[in-house]
DNA sequence: CTGCGGCATG
């Protein structure tokens, strides 16, 4: 009965019926719409008076969804949340707001709540996110003062993040020194010397490991693919088989790299047709790495017909479609399928623009080019990056017209950032486009003032 | 009473 509420869209009853223990229930199974509604009811009938704890089961739920904005909003009226409250709020954010952590974390000790063990796991998660080293090890110190240093999950997030922020010593140093280390913290040492390129070093700890499992073999395979060794990355997957383990999409998706390295589309159809009979769902990850490797490997067709195939498809899905057909001559499909994306309400991203400009170098769309360059920066706040210039490089190079002086001005306004500038320059000379790189790097012709007024302007003719 | 770590696409 309940069940056939929670699958529609409706209202869900009476104010007067509902109690905690059906908010809980309900809170369940919901879709994010409905988790809207329970909270209105929450609010109407004052029921989080009595059960404080609804409110963080709400936030939770709605944290099920990737809905940040919702949960921070939830957060702010909850008066005063209790540690767990304050973990999901802080892990929350280390992702992709990392700062927001740490400054939640601060906020959390001065109105007066306690980490606990969960609390540090988070914190460095953020200090990773962010790259912040310094900040890891005031962390680290903290976790140490406040007793919460001797835990096994403490110590594989710490391996994990000295060795992404690139300090291969440390990360050694508490994996040597932890008194219980299982096959994550095996993992998190293998990964750390492939982040730092030391693939040799990688497969002996990998060896040495007396358990492995589907995360430990993907990170190996994934090293090797990483590293320039794919055939040893297709002979550790059939290791892997043999030993009964089953890859799970990470692998799989670590492998078509693999494939397309290889330039294999005979392999590349062996791993989708594996996936295909071990009932795993195309999602967007690996129905994206598909397109990729088809792509790559000569068949615009079969990553056509994965494109259409997809479900559930993520920007890079659309960006790697564009993208191919483009490369492979089809201007105007890429054109068409980008006006597809914006239809289907997926926000493009800069790799997006470098697929639609070069589709239009590839076809010789000037005027499009230009039209999209506007467009990417007008309609979507995108600024262009090197990428993009290099397009209308190509784009205007092809069609024979950077000898228009015209033209040439407007790359004029490059000169007000370095760093753009000197690559530019490099690449511009690598293009033996001297005349382009001269004018660029010349300093008397525009004043500074005009420069940075200057707006882009790519008409032609 | 809830929860924690390691692996992916352009």
């Amino acid at each position: 009965m309940i069940g056939c509420l929670l699958s529609t869209n409706k209202p869900i009853g009476s104010p007067s019926k509902f109690n905690s223990g059906e908010a809980l229930f309900r809170l369940q199974k919901c879709s994010f719409q409905h988790l809207r509604q329970i909270h209105a009811l929450i609010i109407r009938t004052q029921v989080s008076q009595r059960h404080p704890s609804l409110l963080t089961h709400l936030l939770h739920r709605s944290l099920s969804f990737h809905q940040l904005r919702h949960a921070t909003h939830l957060f702010h009226q909850i008066p005063t949340p209790a540690t767990f409250t304050w973990n999901l709020i802080i892990r929350a954010h280390s992702p992709h707001d990392p700062h927001q952590s740490l400054l939640l974390f601060s906020l959390m000790l001065s109105r007066g709540a306690s980490p606990d063990k969960f609390t540090f796991p988070f914190l460095i998660k953020a200090c990773s996110s962010s790259n912040s080293i310094c900040t890891g090890n005031q962390v680290h110190g903290l976790a140490i003062k406040t007793g919460f240093y001797r835990d096994t999950y403490l110590h594989n997030t710490m391996i994990d993040f000295y060795s992404k922020c690139g300090d291969w010593p440390s990360a050694r140093k508490v994996f040597d020194k932890m008194p219980l280390r299982n096959v994550v913290s095996w993992t998190s040492l293998v990964n750390g010397l492939v982040s730092c390129g030391e693939l040799q070093a990688a497969r002996e700890v990998f060896e040495g490991m007396p358990v492995r499992n589907v995360v430990s073999w993907t990170a190996m395979i994934n090293g090797c693919v990483k590293g320039g060794r794919p055939e040893d990355a297709f002979q550790l997957f059939r290791r892997m088989l043999a030993d009964n383990v089953m890859p799970n999409e990470f692998t799989l998706v670590s492998l078509l790299l693999g494939c397309t390295e290889l330039g294999s589309l005979r392999l590349g159809a062996w791993i989708h047709d594996f996936a295909l009979k071990n009932g795993f769902q195309l999602d967007a990850f690996l129905g994206t790495a598909l397109i990729d490797m088809y792509s790559k490997c000569g068949s615009l067709e079969a990553a056509k017909r994965v494109f259409h195939g997809m479900e559930e498809k993520s920007v890079a899905t659309w960006n790697s479609i564009i993208t191919s057909l483009g490369v492979h001559g089809r201007g105007k499909e890429a054109l068409a399928l980008f006006a597809q994306m914006e239809k289907a309400k997926v926000v493009p991203d800069a790799i997006t623009f470098v697929g639609v400009l070069c589709a239009c170098v590839h076809t010789g769309l000037v005027e499009e080019g230009c039209r999209y360059f506007k467009v990417m920066k007008e309609r979507y706040g995108i600024s262009p990056l090197l990428e993009h210039y290099g397009c209308m490089v190509d784009l205007f190079t092809r069609a024979g017209l950077l000898d228009d002086s015209h033209e040439l001005e407007s790359f004029a306004p490059l000169r007000s950032s370095n760093d753009i500038l000197e690559a530019f320059i490099r690449a511009s000379k690598e293009l033996s486009l001297v005349g382009l790189a001269d004018l660029v790097g010349s300093d008397d012709k525009n004043s500074d003032a005009s420069v940075s007024n200057q707006g882009f302007d790519w008409e032609v003719g």
